[in-house]
DNA sequence: CACGCGTGGAA
DNA sequence: TTTCCAAGCGT
């Protein structure tokens, strides 16, 4: 029989389909949220970030209108901030451009910000029924035991084959629930770590676990090790209000707000270099008093320990009114302001000091 | 095209 | 505690 897997795979997707909260929903702009908000993050994650994103911003046109802060606000805690800006940014695209209905192809949907190759082949295939291919990390994991396929599966080789069997494999007209039986299937059955072949819908089909190979696929290339940076943060008070300072658009954690500091360099103590970068930053000169608590962190490619320190400044002031990357916010405000891990953590503290006091 | 970009959960 | 991630995208 032509196409078994498809058919072995959707017959078991029958029963086995999680029940997620984005799907069996008509509304393309849902699918398009949860597929943005499911890049590199996972399901578990994802959904009490969708149900509240999905409240607060209802429609495309809703989040059209919404503000950038708002928007980052709402993505916080999730990580991957730019795909916020960009799923923000796409909405007003769509409002102008398509009249706040997204385009029905994967070559326009690929064309709006935050929207690559995979997701635009996820949304064009669930939300508007198109024969389309949606090729994941999921997908290339089962493709590559399936085929028992020995190239590094981030190899450009070892994509370009993934992607040529995920093109002969798909059903016509039922691509939307294939694209999602395969991704369930390895997010269930054809797990990264100890694969539940015995339970696989597809075991008598997988070349791997005829070659007893699946441990070994997908062919994984070695990481790189990750540095570990010494940094430090000044928690600065004037008035009964904390400096914040927003960072840049570009680079990590784009657009959020932050307690200003930076890297510790060879051979400098921690207020030194607090009274550096702050001068640096900022143009004004510092006092380092009372360490404010350590955090740590780690990042995708890096590692930090963070010395927090409260500080005031000497004697002039940086020219904060104007400026649209700092404002002085009192410890109620800071709710207010979208922040990384790090110093989300060091404004709760700020407040449960704060309320600790009185 | 290789690399930068977050976070929290599991083993 | 450390390691390894998890439904990719932009440059």
């Amino acid at each position: 029989m032509h196409k078994q897997i498809a058919s072995r795979l959707l017959n078991w997707y029958e029963d086995a389909a999680r029940r997620l909260p984005w799907r069996g929903v008509s509304d393309p702009y849902a699918v398009w949220v949860s597929e943005v908000m499911l890049q590199q993050t996972r399901v578990e994650t994802v959904i009490p970030f969708y149900e509240r994103w999905m409240r607060r911003f209802p429609t495309v046109q809703s989040l059209a209108e919404a503000s950038e802060q708002d928007v980052l606000l709402a993505w916080e805690g999730m990580g991957y901030y730019n795909r916020a800006r960009s799923l923000h940014k796409a909405a007003r695209q769509v409002m102008r451009d398509y009249g706040g209905k997204l385009p029905a192809s994967r070559e326009a949907l690929i064309k709006l910000p935050g929207i690559g190759e995979y997701s635009a082949g996820a949304i064009a295939s669930i939300a508007f029924g198109l024969d389309e291919t949606a090729v994941d990390g999921n997908v290339r994991r089962v493709y590559a035991r399936l085929f028992d396929v020995d190239t590094p599966i981030k190899s450009p080789e070892g994509l370009e084959r993934v992607e040529q069997i995920a093109r002969e494999q798909l059903p016509a007209g039922l691509a939307g629930d294939y694209n999602q039986a395969l991704m369930d299937l390895g997010a269930m059955i054809c797990l990264p770590r100890e694969p539940r072949c015995e339970i696989c819908p597809l075991k008598e089909l997988c070349l791997a676990r005829q070659n007893g190979t699946q441990a070994e696929r997908p062919v994984k290339s070695a990481k790189p090790e990750i540095p570990h940076w010494t940094v430090t943060a000044a928690v600065i008070w004037k008035d009964g209000k904390v400096l914040l300072a927003r960072r840049p658009l570009n680079g990590l954690l784009g657009g959020m707000w932050e307690f200003p500091g930076g890297k510790l360099e060879a051979g400098e103590s921690l207020k030194d270099c607090l009274k550096r970068e702050i001068v640096e930053e900022l143009d004004a000169p510092i006092e380092v008093g009372e360490a404010f608590g350590v955090y740590k962190h780690a990042y995708t490619h890096f590692k930090v320990t963070l010395h927090a320190f409260a500080c005031r400044f000497v004697s002039e002031e940086p020219d904060v009114d104007g400026a649209e990357f700092v404002v002085w916010a009192a410890p109620e405000e800071l709710q207010n302001y979208p922040m990384g891990k790090i110093d989300r953590d060091i404004a709760r503290r700020i407040v449960s000091e704060r309320s600790a006091a009185r």
